[in-house]
RNA sequence: CGCGGGGUAGAGCAGUAUGGUAGCUCGUCGGGCUCAUAACCCGGAGGUCGGGGGUUCAAAUCCCUCCCCCGCAA
């Protein structure tokens, strides 16, 4: 079967990477455009083409796959079925029906919940204690496929998005490669969506990590996990941005952003909505992400001040 | 040439405008005190001040240059 592969982020190199590895034969990987990013400005290529140039595979970037240019040169390359990883582009009904056996994407979460971009990042944020891969024929809605095969993963407690990031695109692979394996034989279940309980995870913007200390502290700490490597959850001190790493849920009172504890031996503590959150791991604009008691050592953060503003 | 902050002891920082003994908090090592401690007291070790060049009697500090780290924006 020729496999054509569609992927961007870090989430799809792991499945790339073990197609190659069990000897599929992948004629090309399509992915997003190089954008302009980073410190500089300078151009940089999706982790998914590092990888494909990595392994010698052709690489196609298109603009937009709707395309005249984009669906003539999928065609031209004759691929049995696509494989999509969190491309980051809506397909249309003609570009679907060019493989013979469809095209499959890779999901990560438990369809029909947490349709939409950041799948993983949602399940954390919401402090689910599992989620898992799906793997779908791609239709022209949002996630809305019918589902070919699921596999569930727990998520640990303090764990953070880019680590469940990690162990999903490990899970993704493997059930991406049974699929197309069940699929190739001719024996792929195929299972209609239940639309009803359908949820939805838009894609993750900065300001939705600001912390708003009046909630629990259990939703505090979801949201420190959740946005964590990327964009990480911050709030204020007196005017400055203030990146939280890591957190540890303490068993205290304290008015909601209060600083009830300040100092390099125990630490920072903050007041929240039901009790208190130790800020474990920080950041200020400028400097280096370090322990809040290492932080302490040489800068104030007086008790009784107020996080957030 | 997108905007900006920073590199000083193991850690976190001050010192740089006005060049002149390397400083603070913590850790660490040794000693003392206390029923006790996130304790307290005394003493010690630990630094090519990111690299290189220059100016000067003298450079962490002024000039030139290179390297590295980070925030914003994308």
């Amino acid at each position: 079967m020729r496999v054509c592969f569609m992927g961007t982020p870090d989430f799809g190199v792991k499945s790339l990477e073990r197609l190659v590895e069990n000897g599929w034969d992948i004629c090309a990987v399509v992915t997003q455009p190089d954008r302009a990013a980073g410190r500089g400005k300078k151009l940089q290529a999706s982790p998914v083409k590092v990888k494909a140039l990595e392994l010698g595979l052709k690489v196609l970037q298109f603009e937009r796959m709707r395309s005249r240019e984009a669906i003539d040169a999928i065609t031209g390359l004759a691929p049995d079925v696509c494989v999509t990883a969190a491309y980051g582009q809506i397909l249309s009904k003609e570009f679907l029906d060019i493989p013979p056996y469809g095209v499959i994407n890779v999901h990560g979460s438990l369809l029909p919940k947490y349709r939409g971009a950041a799948p993983i990042q949602w399940a954390v944020i919401n402090g689910e204690i599992k989620t898992g891969i799906t793997t779908m024929y791609t239709d022209v809605g949002m996630d809305t496929g019918d589902i070919l095969l699921q596999r569930e993963l727990q998520i640990g407690k303090d764990e953070t998005s880019g680590e469940l990031f990690e162990r999903m695109s490990d899970l993704g692979a493997e059930v991406l490669i049974d699929s197309l394996e069940l699929l190739k034989e001719g024996k792929a279940p195929r299972t209609s969506q239940n639309h009803q309980e359908a949820t939805h995870s838009p894609m993750i913007k900065k300001d939705m990590a600001m912390i708003d200390f009046s909630r629990t502290s259990q939703s505090i700490h979801d949201l420190v996990r959740g946005m964590h490597p990327w964009p990480v959850a911050f709030t204020r001190y007196k005017g400055t941005g203030v990146k939280v790493h890591k957190t540890k849920i303490i068993d205290t009172k304290g008015k909601p952003g209060e600083v009830i504890v300040s100092n390099s031996k125990q630490g920072l503590v903050i007041g929240t909505g039901d009790g208190a959150i130790e800020i474990v791991e920080l950041q200020v604009a400028g400097s280096k992400r370090m322990d809040a008691k290492a932080y302490l050592l040489g800068r104030e953060i007086c008790v009784g001040s107020v996080m957030g503003e």
